[in-house]
DNA sequence: GTGCTAATGCGAACTCATTTGCAATAGAAT
DNA sequence: ATTCTATTGCAAATGAGTTCGCATTAGCAC
């Protein structure tokens, strides 16, 4: 599902806006919602402005810089690259999203008959550790 | 994640329209989006509307007839409510959703410490059975 | 059959995330 | 410093999915 057709192109030029959308995502350890990125990227650039985040996750995109999470019924977050294979849990109390690091596994067999399994996403839902109490 | 604000309100009147639509989604063993619905119904109901398919679609779910299945950047599908607990599989050639009745189990593990899990969502992609060899 | 009103079909309207046009700004090479 | 143009901010535009207004149709109780 990943978008077999962005030509990797390089970005021309730095940015401080740029720079702490970045900043803003490597920082973040979790998938942050264009308007999470925008929030947080403002503290180090106050007049940045949501198109600017769009346009910047796009570049980072075709740079490889960062990668899309699309969680059931929710619009996409963006994450670090790096973080390799995992998967996430949504808060139902505050909506967050965190990283999993952990992996069933072995799933290929969970599906029927005939059917060829090339990737899976798993989503948890419950309360983090923030919101335990509440 | 379900909405907990519909109040189960009785449907009062049968129609051609709901039986229809009630069918195609009984019918389907898939969770069917909107406009697959509008298609299928509409070989019982030629001139059904989607407007009505979704009105319908608001109503067979308060009276928990059918619930909603959101994958990973998809809109809604729909599914009668008598298939329980079960996950689902999106071919990644004609996109169509299957259901999978078997889960990896036990997934509470998998959370960081703190946090709590209520419930999980698992989606497989790959090749359905038909497009295995396109 | 009559009456009441839920339900329908249609198209317009709405929502919300995302994108775009454009003039102004600001990297970076010279 | 100058120049070139990528990048930005803003506001308007887009697009897909879904909802709504309203006149008409049709369940169903009598």
């Amino acid at each position: 599902m990943q978008p077999a057709t962005l030509p990797a192109v390089p970005i021309e030029r730095s940015t401080r806006q740029r720079a702490a959308i970045r900043d803003a995502i490597d920082a973040a350890g979790r998938p942050l919602s264009p308007q999470e990125v925008l929030a947080s990227a403002q503290s180090a650039v106050p007049g940045l402005s949501l198109a600017t985040v769009y346009r910047n996750l796009k570049l980072l995109q075709s740079s490889e810089e960062i990668s899309v999470v699309t969680l059931p019924g929710d619009s996409p977050r963006y994450e670090s690259v790096r973080h390799g294979h995992h998967h996430h849990f949504q808060c139902l109390h505050c909506s967050r999203v965190f990283d999993v690091h952990a992996c069933p596994g072995n799933l290929a067999k969970l599906a029927p008959e005939g059917f060829t399994v090339d990737h899976h996403e798993l989503t948890l839902y419950g309360r983090c550790a923030a919101c335990a109490g509440l």
